[in-house]
DNA sequence: ATGGCGGCCTGCGGCCGA
């Protein structure tokens, strides 16, 4: 089974390029973030005459998560047990993870909270958000050691300082604290492996829209896809689409592939 | 080559993103 993960930055603009990805790549399921849309916005029909189903959760032009699948699309679960919530007056669970059994796997689209700055009130809810994402995430695996579980979207952390094209420009900036590192290691720690990885040692998944960063080389790991350990054991190939973030009409996040053998 | 932000809104500037 071929599998992949992707910041679409808004379906309605780049369903084109979604579909051109799912192709290229022969995908049997694609977990997409930040759709930007509301549900009766979303572009199904261009899936379903392309033969892929479509789960997808959207509640405004903010966030937004989908799965695009041609194995299935079972048990779809907005949210995860514990999410916490944002907003003032009255938080509100956002549209940040859709769950769906697809070819005997359990994905999660995914995507964690920007934070902002260390010292917004968006940064605790991001601790918070992969906190207890943790805690529910190590609780399925509790409960079946042998799932096959594959957590993938946008974390908005990166992990190691080759992570990211200059670690002292992400001085005092989210994604490279402390505590954002080991929120991600805590889900490493609960039985989780990357394993894009081990098969894409120095390369990065975003390019900011500005300076240049594109063609400078100058970008960030922070889409990554974790497998459950019976799951990451069948993983023979990964791989990052770097030629999706060029041309006109790029998102500024590339695909993240992850094969599975059957 | 890969190229100088781009998406959204009942918009025309302000927000969010990382």
């Amino acid at each position: 089974m071929r599998i992949a993960t992707w910041n679409v930055n808004s379906i309605r603009s780049r369903v084109d390029r979604a579909l051109g990805v799912l192709e290229r790549h022969d995908l049997d399921v694609l977990a997409l973030q930040e759709t930007k849309c509301k549900d009766v916005q979303f572009p199904l029909d261009r899936f379903t005459e392309a033969g892929y189903e479509v789960a997808f959760h959207g509640l405004d032009q903010w966030n937004g998560v989908a799965i695009v699948s041609r194995v299935g699309i079972e048990d779809v679960q907005i949210g995860f047990d514990g999410m916490p919530h944002w907003g003032e007056p009255d938080p509100v669970a956002e549209a940040r993870a859709i769950g769906a059994t697809c070819g005997g796997v359990r994905i999660w689209s995914l995507y964690i909270p920007n934070g902002r700055a260390l010292d917004n009130p968006h940064y605790a809810y991001k601790l918070d958000w992969l906190a207890s994402l943790r805690d529910t995430a190590a609780g399925w695996l509790a409960d079946d050691p042998q799932a096959q579980i594959c957590l993938m979207g946008d974390w908005n952390v990166a992990p190691r300082d080759e992570d990211v094209w200059d670690p002292g420009f992400f001085e005092g900036k989210t994604h490279v604290s402390g505590p954002e590192r080991a929120a991600f290691q805590a889900m490493i720690d609960a039985g989780y492996d990357d394993v894009v990885r081990p098969h894409t040692e120095g390369q990065y998944t975003y390019w900011d829209y500005t300076q240049l960063r594109f063609p400078k080389k100058q970008g960030m790991r922070i889409d990554f896809a974790l497998a459950s350990p019976a799951l990451a054991t069948r993983v023979t190939a990964a791989a990052i689409d770097r030629e999706e973030r060029k041309g006109k009409g790029a998102s500024d996040h590339a695909p993240v592939l992850v094969v599975i053998e059957d």
